[in-house]
DNA sequence: AGCACGCCGACT
DNA sequence: GTCGGCGTGCTC
């Protein structure tokens, strides 16, 4: 009896592709196959078998199964349920599975051993050489232990003595050792901690959101749950997700300092052979914990136990190009669909998820205590009303001052602006023209240290002109607004002998620049630093005890639906840094609107206040976690076709109980890349299948090829 | 996502 | 008169 096979491919394909299985391939679900499509030959899954007789079309054959692990069930599952809850094709998701599977293969390792062979004439170096070859062992390891040079054993290899053989590198990771003693834990941790192992015990799917102040000690709180998942099953494995710029050596150390062994790592910097090696390692259970960020949330487990989303509020958990997802969502998902712990950690957790834990959806454990003597930074608004900063800067008269008394101690202080760059608009005092990237309306920033304008969004970039590049006057260009560069030329001219630095993805480009500065902030070799978000995160400066914020209101204009909780999280992150230690912090926070319930909340350290007034607008609005949201974007080149469609997509929105849709709006950037962008927003009530919703008002028209749409559940960015 | 088929500008 | 630009449309 002939089968078919039903082959899903990495593709933004609307549905998987059938193919004949040939005679004796005894095909599986999950088998990685092989197949034709058109003219080029493709790696995909089967994702079902069924009895090919009475099927009308013909089939191309699947070509072959390929000699690699299949995709293991709860991957698999986990891949078709992403697809459908993004309402994007099942293709893309299972390109996200796949991607350590098509890497790169790990070169074989040469090892030489004996072929049992006398060589013609034996020598002592020889007699050595032949002596240490007891095991196959690379050609330097080998003359290192006889104590020759590489020229004896190349001599021997040549002669036949000795044979070179090509060894696949070992794919297991080491075992971690869960049973090491852990640090002693406070009585917080100690109770959240059993809280965790309980949860592990019972077995199952199950949620907590770990919520504690910085340096409570989450990170020790969940790595007791992570011992008892690996100490409570032999093949137990682990997910932590990390946000991309948390995945640093000191917090991969933790791990190996907890478990005895390094973790398999997953993340944009890990190299093609190596993610071969993690994906293989996983799906034939031979890896058992991994550290990474979002994308790892793809990869082939076999038993996954507990998943770990670290800074669960992180906004970088949101993918936002290509495959859109939100990985702490998906996360609780794929724990579900494996009947495996999540646990979410936070200081300032997302009222998603607050609100999921005051509901009884997820366990909530407070972690109350702070670690040793260290106290809470005292914050107060600055309120630039009363007390602006002179005309062109932008620190303010209390802050100036406060910065001078913490030098004055010899302690430091962080001046944090989430702005890169010098400027973030340059305009012509001549004829009043904005300077934009071409065919756009994303402002140009001007960046000082290379003297260009550069547009953060598209990415284009051109030296600074001296004359307009509109109406053409010579030096009429003004640069408006500060950004972190900004603030440091004014630091260094207000504070010559300070020693300062700035922190940002310009002056920080990559791991090794981080660890640098970040160990010369440790070692009190900085007085100053000025940093955008880059640095609010997770480092321990002992002598730190000022943060200024110089623009808290940046996150709260615009009418974006989390500009409130961002900002928020923000504060509470960059105000969290000061005074760890012994030493009292202080935060100050410029503001030109100091009643805002944000600022309140702030300045009260009032988490529970802030959260209470936001949660109330949220309810009134029906909008997340109290309602849900999804945006339809469209955006093509030719206006024309574009208005068109979007009118066509407008009339043709469903009606539908509980469901109300907004737009055509122009989207957030209205032109990228000489592309037009409309918008329509969904709200929906929690009861509706929005999913359901968004592919039937899809199905209901036609895209031209010149436009192209786009499905974003669950959107973060209306900007 | 590739890759081919298909109609309009600068070259041997 | 052709080579080739990438717009549109399939691929089981």
């Amino acid at each position: 009896m002939a089968r078919l096979a039903r082959v899903l491919l990495p593709l933004p394909l609307p549905e998987a592709f059938d193919y004949a299985e040939p005679e004796g391939m005894a095909l599986s679900v999950g088998d990685q196959v092989v197949v034709p499509l058109g003219p080029q030959r493709l790696i995909g899954v089967v994702v079902a078998l069924a009895d090919a007789s009475g099927h009308n079309r013909p089939l191309k054959p699947v070509l072959e199964r390929r000699d690699e692990p299949p995709l293991p069930p709860g991957a698999l599952a986990f891949v078709q349920w992403a697809g459908r809850y993004s309402v994007d094709a099942p293709g893309q998701p299972l390109a996200m599975a796949l991607r350590g599977a098509r890497a790169q293969k790990p070169r074989p390792e040469r090892l030489v051993a004996a072929t049992g062979a006398a060589p013609a004439r034996m020598t002592p170096a020889r007699a050595r050489v032949l002596a240490a070859a007891e095991a196959p062992m690379p050609a330097a390891a080998l003359a290192a232990a006889a104590g020759v040079s590489a020229g004896v054993v190349k001599a021997l290899v040549d002669e036949g003595v000795l044979e070179v053989r090509l060894v696949a590198p070992p794919l297991a990771f080491d075992a971690p050792d869960p049973h090491r003693p852990g640090p002693a834990l406070n009585a917080s941790q100690a109770a959240a901690a059993q809280v965790l192992k309980d949860m592990i015990a019972a077995g199952g799917f199950q949620a907590a959101l770990l919520d504690g102040i910085t340096g409570s000690g989450k990170t020790e709180v969940y790595l007791e749950a992570v011992a008892a998942v690996l100490a409570a099953e032999p093949r137990a494995q682990v997910l932590v997700l990390l946000p991309e710029i948390a995945l640093t050596q000191a917090v991969l150390a933790r791990f190996t300092e907890r478990f005895g062994v390094q973790p398999a790592e997953w993340h944009s910097g890990v190299p093609s052979p190596r993610r071969r090696r993690v994906w293989e390692a996983l799906a034939t259970g031979q890896c058992r914990i991994v550290v990474g960020a979002r994308s790892a949330l793809f990869l082939p487990f076999t038993d996954l136990r507990l998943v770990v989303v670290d800074e669960e509020h992180d906004g970088s958990y949101k993918q936002e190009d290509g495959f859109i997802y939100q990985a702490r969502d998906l996360a609780v998902a794929r724990a579900k669909i494996e009947g495996a712990a999540v646990v979410l950690a936070s200081a300032t957790p997302s009222l998603e998820t607050i609100w999921n834990a005051e509901t009884g959806r997820y366990r909530w454990l407070r972690l109350e205590t702070r670690h040793g003597v260290a106290r809470l930074p005292d914050i107060d608004l600055v309120d630039l009303r009363e007390t602006p900063p002179e005309h062109g800067r932008w620190l303010s008269p209390p802050l100036v001052q406060a910065m001078a008394e913490t030098l004055g101690r010899g302690e430091q202080s962080l001046i944090f602006l989430n702005r890169r760059g010098y400027a973030p608009l340059v305009l012509c005092r001549a004829c009043g023209e904005k300077l934009t990237a071409p065919d756009t309306e994303s402002w140009l920033v001007e960046h000082r240290y290379t003297g260009r304008l550069v547009c953060h969004l598209t990415g284009f970039s051109m030296p600074k002109p001296d004359r307009c590049p509109h109406c053409g006057a010579k030096d009429s260009l003004v640069s408006i607004g500060p950004g972190v560069e900004r603030v440091e030329e004014e630091v260094r001219e207000r504070f010559p002998d300070a020693r300062v630095a700035v922190f940002s993805s310009d002056t920080v480009v990559d791991a090794e620049a981080a660890r640098t500065l970040i160990e010369a902030m440790e070692q009190g070799e900085i007085d100053v630093l000025v940093a955008t978000q880059a640095a609010a995160k997770g480092h321990n400066f002992p002598n730190l005890t000022l943060v200024g914020v110089v623009d808290a209101d940046l996150g709260l204009r615009g009418g974006d639906l989390r500009a409130a909780e961002r900002t928020y999280q923000l504060l509470a992150q960059a105000t969290g840094r000061a005074g760890r230690k012994d030493r009292p912090g202080r935060a100050l926070l410029q503001t030109y609107a100091p009643d805002q319930a944000v600022m309140q909340a702030l300045a009260g350290q009032d988490r529970d206040a802030f959260v209470a007034a936001e949660m109330a607008e949220r309810e009134a609005a029906r909008l997340p976690p109290y309602g849900r949201l999804a945006a339809v974007i469209a955006s093509g080149a030719d206006p024309a076709a574009l208005e068109g469609f979007v009118r066509a997509l407008a009339a043709a929105a469903p009606n539908a109980e509980g469901v109300e849709v907004y737009g055509p709006a122009d989207a957030s950037l209205s032109l990228v890349r000489g592309r037009r962008r409309k918008r329509f927003l969904v709200r929906a009530d929690r009861s509706v299948d929005l999913q359901g919703f968004l592919a039937a008002w899809r199905a209901r028209v036609k895209v031209p090829g010149s436009v192209r749409m786009t499905i974003d559940v669950d959107p973060y960015s209306f900007l």
